[in-house]
DNA sequence: GTCTATATACTGATAGAC
DNA sequence: GTCTATCAGTATATAGAC
């Protein structure tokens, strides 16, 4: 239940926010949307055409928002290590899963593409972002040349959106932690050698 | 449809496991089982208590399917890297998602202890077994000393869950065996420097 | 803009005939 | 074992009053 300063348009898509995070697209229904909103049946169809509509409304907005919140930690300073384990490390509601990539498993939502348009412009931006770091710290002489950067950052998104599966399965966040560290571990050997980097100057 | 030769209660098993694949607990309705399988509502709530009763079927039979799957790549011949390289280039449905790991997305399987059940322990066993691979090829020499097997098989599997998730996001298999390079190519430099290795015979 | 009434189809199940 | 009938509740709206 939102404040009763927010319009009900924008309790609608909070709501609705919250409740794809929680359920999905499949399993939100409109009554559902308007109970959580405190809204009527008339409100909802009047500030919106339906469920997929109020749904794209929800959906663009926290992929925005997950672009942001991934920005600004990776557009923070430091090494590009140090800003993907920052990336990596970041505080995350982790029970709960990915916002963005749940709904990947929606059958409804895959099946629209006007739904599934956020999604795969969230994940393919974060894969590029994290590709254009990672080149950078290749070019930086902090990761071997012989990195694919492209290929690592989708290894880089897929630890994240598995770690979520992981940690939903065992009930644990700490399963998240694990497959993180285990990640971070194999970057911090792909380090190019100290000495081999030392000797090159 | 299924052959005529199936008993009932196997073709509403199998129709579940095929329908909670693709569309998952919530979005997969007992009325669009019993047409899948061509039986009617009275056979499907004679041989089962009901919807959670036969998915709870259909779950355990999928999830020791992937367990046998798995196994039977991870238990070849080989180099440790050589079984889990063929683990993560295993042909795989890859657009339908893991048929097992899907479900930690499903709200009322979380929620369900018993649901949940063969999920967690489908991929503690996964992750186990991969960790015991790991262990054995630091134990060889083919790891550096420094990786924690237990940690990189969690990334392992994390890798393939998430693979999914970006593979259907763009709708497009190869984003799937892109992170799964990505992954390799990490764990390829972590393999015990050869120099030193040799030295240390 | 919000409300209530109404509508068709589906959900998940029970009852009892055959 | 399988079938049809029935049921209370939900899903996803539309219509029209206020």
């Amino acid at each position: 239940m939102y404040s009763v300063r927010m319009s009900t348009p924008e309790r609608l898509i909070e709501s609705t926010r919250e409740l794809l995070w929680e359920r999905g697209y499949v399993g939100t229904s409109p009554k559902a949307i308007q109970q959580h909103a405190g809204a009527g049946q008339g409100s909802m169809y009047h500030h919106f055409a339906g469920k997929p509509d109020l749904a794209l409304a929800a959906i663009r907005r926290t992929a925005e928002e997950m672009r942001a919140t991934a920005e600004a930690v990776l557009g923070g300073s430091g090494s590009a290590h140090a800003r993907v384990e920052a990336y990596l490390l970041r505080e995350r509601d982790v029970l709960k899963g990915c916002p963005v990539g749940r709904l990947t498993m929606d059958p409804d939502v895959i099946a629209s593409d006007e739904l599934r348009a956020p999604v795969t412009e969230t994940l393919d931006w974060l894969r590029d972002r994290l590709a254009g770091i990672l080149e950078e710290g290749i070019a930086r002489g902090e990761f071997t040349a012989s990195l694919d950067p492209r290929e690592v950052a989708s290894a880089i998104v897929a630890t994240v959106q598995g770690g979520y599966v992981l940690a939903r399965s065992s009930c644990t966040p700490a399963a998240f932690d694990t497959a993180v560290r285990g990640l971070l571990a194999l970057l911090g050997a792909c380090a190019a050698a100290p000495s081999r980097a030392v000797s090159a100057n």
